[in-house]
DNA sequence: ATAAATCGGTTCATTATTATAACCGATGGT
DNA sequence: ACCATCGGTTATAATAATGAACCGATTTAT
């Protein structure tokens, strides 16, 4: 069903960086025919995956997407489970915890929680996160299938947004060979300056990885201890969030709470 | 792209009601041959659409959905204006406002503001409501083109919710004539009893219905003064929230809403 | 305990669908 | 006045989808 892969992956041209776009530009991002892209595309309008502007002919995600979230959403609410869990990982350790799912080539935000503090980490929704740079993207790549890490860093020169960051592909493999073994993975001052971030991966069916937990700290307070508890929370919440939806957690996840506590 | 097509509407057959489902049963209900559904099937899960049990073997809706949902969303808020409208409309009126919009053989509550008042009308988030039964349903199918009216309440028997359910099809379609020359719909304990609803549509880009605004009034106190207040109130919503996301609602509907104020 | 039905999944010859390039008229920038 | 590009259409060539029969493994009925 080659046909229906082509047409799906038409929909992963929008992002929220581009939610909406022109028939010759879809057709060019996706390597095909502008005829083949637009019979395409009128078989996703018809059925609501996308639609088109009147006047400016372009044409954005559809109202089906919500409609098909809203059944998945009610049936099995993974939002609404990671929240509580994040909840209460802000309030264990003081920090901010958030929670970010794999989108493509993006790593987007969709849940946080601040503690109630006067001096923390401040976030926003729907930001996409780096894969390379963050604590967030390494735990999500060090489970992933390697085909799927070559796509998402390649041997692209990588994004650097402080000194500490690491710019190199080969280094940032070498590091995920250590985060996989470990069971989650850790970033200082390599996206934001001041800021620890501690991450584990959260799983499903599949056994893949498909999002993180995480904890951000601000530098100024990382102590190892504090670095520690951190780290056996964040584990904690990406264990029970994993199981919580049906799926089991690498074993490596599970040694490193224990070894721990 | 007949393929397309027919795999899309694959997950149609994924409802709040019935979110997983096995191959076999897929497959007749699609009217497909098993093979073909299953390399849909496959297809769909590459692409995160579906996702497989790995025990059960059952499929249900994958995570990809929830991630375009959140692209769109992000970028068009839909649900995060229709709230505000909500909250007004409540306040103004003094009961309760309520959002629901199409989903296939559905019409599901998105949307909920609850006046501050101590009687009122209670309602469930993601509850299915009937077509032919509700203010919302009738205002949702006056609008909607005619085989979409037969595929929704076809000539099949109409459930029957209270003693002043319409429960044949012609019935409701003469009721819906004479809603869609007046703008908007209402409903007399037709689904629950003691309770009035007062609806109105709310349109796309391409013109046609894809949901409705309502407010739900407690029977007791529907005189006719409020109701039109209500009426007014409503009209003014759904006009304010079809225009807010760049459409233009039905002339009906500004035309009743004029002779009201 | 046994048999029949049904499950998810596979195979391969037949068939129908889809891809492609060239071509429209309309629009917009230089 | 021009050229490039837009969204969209069409005919022909090429590719992809279809579906009946079949498989082994469970589940259900007898």
């Amino acid at each position: 069903m080659r046909t229906v892969e082509k047409a799906l992956k038409i929909l992963d041209l929008f992002t929220v960086g581009r939610p909406e776009a022109g028939l010759s530009d879809l057709a060019r991002q996706a390597g095909l025919d502008k005829a083949t892209t637009l019979r395409m595309l009128s078989s996703l309008a018809r059925q609501g995956f996308v639609e088109q502007h009147p006047e400016t002919k372009k044409y954005r995600l559809g109202k089906a997407v919500l409609r098909f979230a809203r059944i998945r959403e009610t049936s099995f609410p993974v939002l609404s489970m990671i929240q509580p869990a994040l909840d209460r990982l802000a309030e264990e350790t003081g920090e901010t915890a958030h929670a970010s799912l794999a989108s493509g080539a993006e790593l987007i935000t969709v849940g946080i929680a601040v503690p109630q503090r006067a001096t923390r980490v401040h976030l926003e929704f729907s930001e996409p996160l780096p894969f390379h740079a963050t604590a967030s993207g390494l735990a999500y790549l060090a489970f992933s299938p390697s085909e799927l890490v070559d796509e998402l860093i390649g041997n692209r020169p990588l994004s650097v947004y402080t000194e500490h960051t690491k710019a190199s592909a080969d280094d940032v493999r070498q590091d995920l060979a250590e985060i996989r073994a470990r069971g989650w993975a850790a970033s200082a001052n390599s996206y934001e300056i001041d800021v620890v971030g501690i991450a584990a991966p959260i799983f499903d069916w599949s056994g893949s990885a498909y999002g993180a937990i995480a904890v951000a700290i601000l530098a100024a307070r990382a102590t190892p201890e504090l670095q520690e508890k951190v780290t056996a929370a964040v584990l904690g919440a990406a264990i029970d969030v994993t199981r919580a939806m049906g799926a089991e957690p690498d074993p490596a996840l599970i040694k490193a709470r224990r070894s721990l506590t």
